[in-house]
RNA sequence: CGGGGCGUAGCGCAGUCUGGUAGCGCACUUGGCUGGGGGCCAAGUGGUCGCAGGUUCAAAUCCUGCCGUCCCGACCA
């Protein structure tokens, strides 16, 4: 491609709109142009490296054994009713109609469209197991899209569905899309962490999210500092420590009129943050018709945070979670905020184990500007053990489970996702095929995503300088730059350039060629900005000696080398 | 959806408080100089000042409403 005939607009500046730093770098190099809020046009060079991104998830899949599929973008409102997600995807989905009034929605996955092909076509166990995958466009309107395509409203996805006579055949897939994942990801030389995530509402025990690892990441992952523990931290649970010993000291009560937060506590009495414990009330499930208050107490360690996710599946609590309201806690608990605790609590509680394993404890009175210190589980206040579960969010530092070493902290773009479905679209979109006895049985499934727009953005995250991208060979636009300098003044610049450009064509190198009537400056500071691993610079120079400088983008340094060797250079 | 910011030329911004001529840098066009890290000089092109309404002799500027867009919080590839 010649660089003189090539839409590759890039930018001085910093565009106003752009914060992180794939973001940036992607409008900057002219990758791709915002249309309006999540929507973007990928341009030439932008579009090359998604067709790279593309193509090594499509090659490892059929490898695994997938088969691609196109389902369309455009679909019917009947199929999303059988499933009960018409209602259930709210605003997220795009919906519209035909000219005969017809629901139509905007896929944001396509589970219904694809159960919907396999309870046509597929009717004998003898056809299973089957993995169908597509690259698709998918739409979802984000209540906020961000940092360009990393969270934009339509994206391209890779996804896949298997279906399966049992779980050990799903089991099998299941691993292998692992196995699939880990390698598109190698692949694409990333530095990536596969970790144990949250199964969301479709439940299932297995799921795991693939994480690029970038400090812009959206999400928080915890592994511990052995390497064999990781999770999203919304999954993420430490090690059960031991229930409490019996304590030593005797409960008493201690005015707090002005104390209302665990800090001001716990430097009034002169005891550690984790020596209070935090009472937090939140709504009950409003099905629970055995708890007339609306409301479930939560007690944590006061250095603690409560992780929502696993919060809004306790038994008997609102999900997804919301705080009671003061007034409905005062009510209940005949205290406000600031002074409650597990002490004589009126509503059903929860103890998270860390804080079931505190022994003289402070925590409030349920009597305003009341606390209670010494205070012991047992002695004072009854649990069974049900009501210790893990509640809160893992820290840095706390025992991983089983005793796999302690956890850290990573920040991670989440770039594929890949979880059991079981049978809650074949059951209810009837899809069923006949078993070796002629029993109709109902498949269980199989989901796997992957992000491919993201993916680019994931990219650069992990790869980029103070000049711009620095394109990992297997996913660079073109492995080869050719700079010709001068060359609208130098007939040698021109006509070595020229015949190397025709020369590494014609070695299928893919290559750019800079035959812009430009500035040397302006070529040199495009280039680094746009990345391209291999570039040779052709110039007066050098050429009088029959040199050209070589340079890996990666390179701090150029070397000259003969012009005859450059395409043993590359490749 | 709640909170905050911003909308003036393709991009980055000033002008708005205190109403009266629409401006700067980059980009773009033409000419010249220059020619190894976004160069210089000169002359140009390009703007319904987000939209609608209002106040006023007069609105980019003041008022009202709407729209767009970005950032921060609850969801997800």
């Amino acid at each position: 491609m010649r660089q003189s005939a090539l839409l590759l607009p890039t930018l001085k500046e910093d565009p106003a709109d752009a914060d992180v730093i794939s973001h940036r770098l992607m409008l900057r190099a002219g990758l791709i142009r915002q249309l309006a809020s999540g929507l973007y046009t990928w341009l030439p060079l932008g579009l090359r490296v998604l067709r790279k991104v593309e193509r090594i998830i499509r090659e490892e899949m059929d490898r695994s054994g997938g088969q691609e599929v196109s389902m369309p973008v455009v679909q019917p409102a009947e199929l999303w009713m059988e499933t009960g997600r018409w209602q259930k995807m709210g605003d997220e989905m795009l919906r519209m109609q035909d000219r005969h009034d017809r629901d139509f929605c905007l896929g944001p996955t396509h589970e219904e469209v694809i159960t919907d092909l396999f309870r046509r076509e597929v009717h004998s166990y003898k056809q299973l197991p089957v993995n169908f995958y597509q690259i698709q466009t998918k739409f979802r309107d984000e209540r906020r899209p961000r940092f360009g395509v990393m969270r934009a409203r339509e994206f391209t996805m890779k996804d896949a569905y298997s279906f399966h006579l049992d779980q050990a055949s799903f089991d099998v897939t299941y691993d292998e899309m692992y196995r699939c994942y880990e390698r598109i990801l190698t692949r694409m030389e990333l530095k990536f962490r596969a970790v144990q995530a949250d199964t969301g509402n479709i439940g299932g025990d297995i799921s795991h999210e693939f994480h690029v690892l970038a400090n812009s990441g959206e999400d928080t992952i915890a592994y511990s500092d052995t390497g064999t523990y990781a999770a999203n931290l919304e999954k993420a649970a430490a090690q059960r420590p031991d229930r409490a010993s019996p304590g030593t000291q005797t409960m008493s009560r201690v005015d707090t009129p002005n104390s209302k937060t665990i800090e001001a506590v716990a430097s009034l009495l002169g005891l550690p943050v984790e020596q209070n414990l935090k009472t937090l009330i939140v709504e009950a499930d409003p099905e629970d018709t055995d708890n007339p208050s609306g409301l479930v107490a939560i007690i944590l360690r006061g250095d603690h945070e409560l992780n929502e996710i696993k919060a809004a599946k306790l038994p008997g609590v609102r999900s997804p979670l919301a705080f009671a309201q003061e007034e409905a806690i005062t009510r209940a608990m005949g205290a406000s905020v600031g002074s409650l605790g597990p002490v004589n609590c009126a509503i059903p509680m929860f103890v998270d184990p860390s804080a079931a394993a505190v022994a003289d404890f402070v925590c409030g009175a349920n009597e305003d500007g009341v606390h209670l210190q010494g205070v012991n589980w047992q002695r004072d206040v009854v649990l069974d053990e049900q009501q210790i579960v893990d509640v809160r969010n893992v820290v840095e530092g706390d025992m991983a489970p089983g005793g796999q070493g302690k956890i850290q902290f990573l920040r991670g773009i989440e770039v594929g996702h890949i979880f059991q479905l079981g049978d809650s679209y074949s059951a209810s979109m009837q899809a069923t095929v006949l078993d070796h006895d002629g029993n109709s049985v109902t498949p269980t499934m199989g989901c796997y995503g992957m992000g491919v727009t993201r993916l680019v953005a994931a990219v650069i995250e992990q790869n980029h300088d103070d000049n711009g991208i620095t394109w990992p060979t297997p996913l660079a636009p073109f492995q080869l730059h050719i700079i010709a300098l001068n060359g609208h003044k130098s007939d040698a610049v021109k006509e070595a350039s020229e015949a190397l450009y025709a020369q590494a064509v014609a070695a299928g190198v893919e290559t750019l060629l800079d035959d812009r009537a430009e500035r040397p400056g302006v070529k040199f500071a495009e280039a680094d900005l746009v990345g391209i691993p291999h570039r040779v610079v052709i110039g007066d120079r050098g050429l009088k000696n029959g040199a050209v400088e070589y340079r890996l983008r990666s390179d701090a340094e150029a070397t000259e080398i003969p012009l005859q060797d450059v395409l043993s250079k590359i490749g």
